[in-house]
DNA sequence: TCATTCTCTCAATAATTATTTAGATATTGA
DNA sequence: TCAATATCTAAATAATTATTGAGAGAATGA
């Protein structure tokens, strides 16, 4: 991860619009959901909206796509974003691992099954 | 973490010379550093521009201040960047951690005393 | 207190980014 | 091939964000 993808990446991610597609997409997994369906878990989202969002999302590299049949499915580019957290936090600690072993614990939460209460 | 305030923290994120500020602040540590000290190790800032980016940082909930004699000291504050990559990576795996297992490894390296090559 | 240092605030301008509207392209099935 | 579906592209406008330059406020030491 160099500085130029990280800042585009960041850019993308600082709109509501496509935070949210991008975490739906994460939620999705490699499956992946289509452009449409996409759109219809926006609130008013036109389809050029979408496609202006999801190209965005594309070129910094943070969705894949592939066309099935008529639609195009995305999926999260989860490569693109450990990079990204990686860049962000390297050299977090600097021998001292108490100062982001937090960062690491939320991280790893979220690979565990989930047992009693959801994520707040 | 709430969708505002990641919202906030990736709009910060995406200027050049604020996640510049921020990744120089997390190399820093605790400890932190001084405007000005900040300042020289960014290309060409005006002290105006350093304080505008720096209190964007500052609201965006990102970095904390406190004074030391003239100088403002400046420091990470992990706790947001831990709560912003749990916010993006939130349900990222559905129970297959191996989609998102690279992620918790990129973070984990950051922790660990260096062996060998630097990071790249 | 005065001069110096360090940093912040404000207003004007420049630059970037999002949304809308209209229309184009690709795929499918009749 | 034609109509329908799904999505993309492009141009104009609206909205947001960054930079500059001038100056103000707080802390320090002579």
């Amino acid at each position: 991860m160099h500085e130029k993808q990280a800042l585009v990446a960041f850019a993308a991610l600082s709109q509501e619009t496509r935070l949210r597609i991008i975490r739906l997409l994460v939620k999705a997994g490699p499956e992946g959901m289509s452009a449409g369906t996409i759109g219809e878990a926006m609130d008013s989202a036109s389809s050029s909206r979408m496609s202006f969002h999801l190209s965005h999302l594309e070129q910094a590299g943070l969705v894949e796509s592939r066309r099935e049949g008529r639609s195009i499915i995305y999926s999260a580019a989860l490569a693109t974003l450990s990079g990204l957290v990686e860049f962000l936090m390297r050299d977090c600690c600097q021998g001292h691992p108490e100062v982001c072993n937090p960062a690491v614990a939320a991280l790893s939460s979220c690979c565990e099954p989930k047992k009693g209460a959801p994520h707040v």
